[in-house]
DNA sequence: ATTTTTGCCTAACGAACGTTAGTTTGTATC
DNA sequence: GATACAAACTAACGTTCGTTAGGCAAAAAT
């Protein structure tokens, strides 16, 4: 992909995330990117390719990172933290794009569609992964796996909805926090 | 609301799931509900009065009952309990609805839009609420209310993405489920 | 110096969009 | 039997949609 394809890529992510893909012109995208209608097909083969690119071009990161923390050897606690704070970064560093792949995969088709959602099970199982390790190490209670890899993943994408990165949290520390939570839970410990 | 008009909200509701509001035509729906085009207009305004009348009822179902909750003079954890429980029936009874009332809402425009945002803030607040009751009873570790509220939020509200209501979980299942994970995380208690 | 490629343009296509006007049909009510 | 109302219809409206064809100027490659 050239710079030029990339910047323009990017400044299309600004214009899509607000009214989301389905909502969005290509006569809109158009006028963010300062040119007419149809210039845009020098660049892109077609709408759905904007989309198609931002979606995958997010997944093969969260797959890179989940394949990295799952071949290191920490224990669960250590993985699943370091798997948080991956999973954040990679959200925050790339909110515009975060934000499409999160909210408008459905709009995909045909192959597309059906490749992305195996990615996106795939990036699931290796955080089921981590679950079970914890499990198998006693250091996690026995619980239903799915369940719990649906509810961290559910609250670390979460994030794409409030993060400001002018707020006062900064991604390491929204990791912590989550991690956290996800760790312990709300209650007090009751010794 | 006449029954003839729940029935078709209902059956509009089946079809706009699936593609989400943005991406299903005026036509789609029409043929959901057996009729032409323009008989949808002797029953709704027009098609963002579809998404209106789904998204309010939705919230106001929601802000009964968490005004419920926070009546009642339960404990922290057991307002908590009683949240989640009603929010995971409102979602599983609603699914259809609850599908656009999470996905679509940003749709809406206008005074609708506002008028919807603000709702949805004002139930946060009763979930921030119930932390902080914890907090104040001591029973829950000092946090971030705004954070914990969100993430408690987040949680929940993935279940729509998930929930199958021929699976094997209940939806009081799910809601215990989701209360320990939310009170106590995934460790063990390590005494 | 000439050719090729790139990046954008103008113009326009056919299709699909949300919506309106006016009419017919069936069903209660008087 | 006449009247009123509701719920559907046919037909079409103007607009916007995604996309294509073909051209033109500047930059890069030969």
């Amino acid at each position: 992909m050239t710079e030029r394809k990339k910047e323009l890529l990017a400044s299309s992510q600004q214009v899509l995330k607000n009214k989301g893909y389905a909502a969005t012109s290509v006569r809109d995208i158009a006028k963010a990117l300062s040119m007419e209608p149809a210039s845009l097909y020098s660049h892109f083969e077609n709408k759905e390719d904007i989309l198609k690119l931002t979606c995958f071009e997010m997944a093969d990161k969260f797959d890179l990172a989940i394949k990295e923390v799952n071949d290191i050897y920490f224990n669960a606690e250590e993985k699943l933290r370091m798997a948080v704070k991956l999973h954040v970064q990679l959200l925050t560093k790339n909110l515009d794009a975060a934000i499409i792949f999160i909210r408008d995969w459905r709009n995909l088709t045909g192959e597309s569609l059906t490749s992305f959602i195996s990615k996106r099970n795939s990036y699931e199982e290796g955080i089921r992964e981590i679950v079970q390790n914890g499990i198998d190490e006693g250091l996690f209670n026995e619980t239903d796996k799915k369940f719990a890899a649906l509810t961290i993943l559910s609250s670390v994408n979460w994030i794409v909805e409030w993060y400001n990165k002018d707020g006062s949290l900064t991604p390491e520390q929204i990791a912590e926090k989550l991690s956290n939570f996800i760790l312990t839970g709300l209650k007090k410990d009751t010794l």
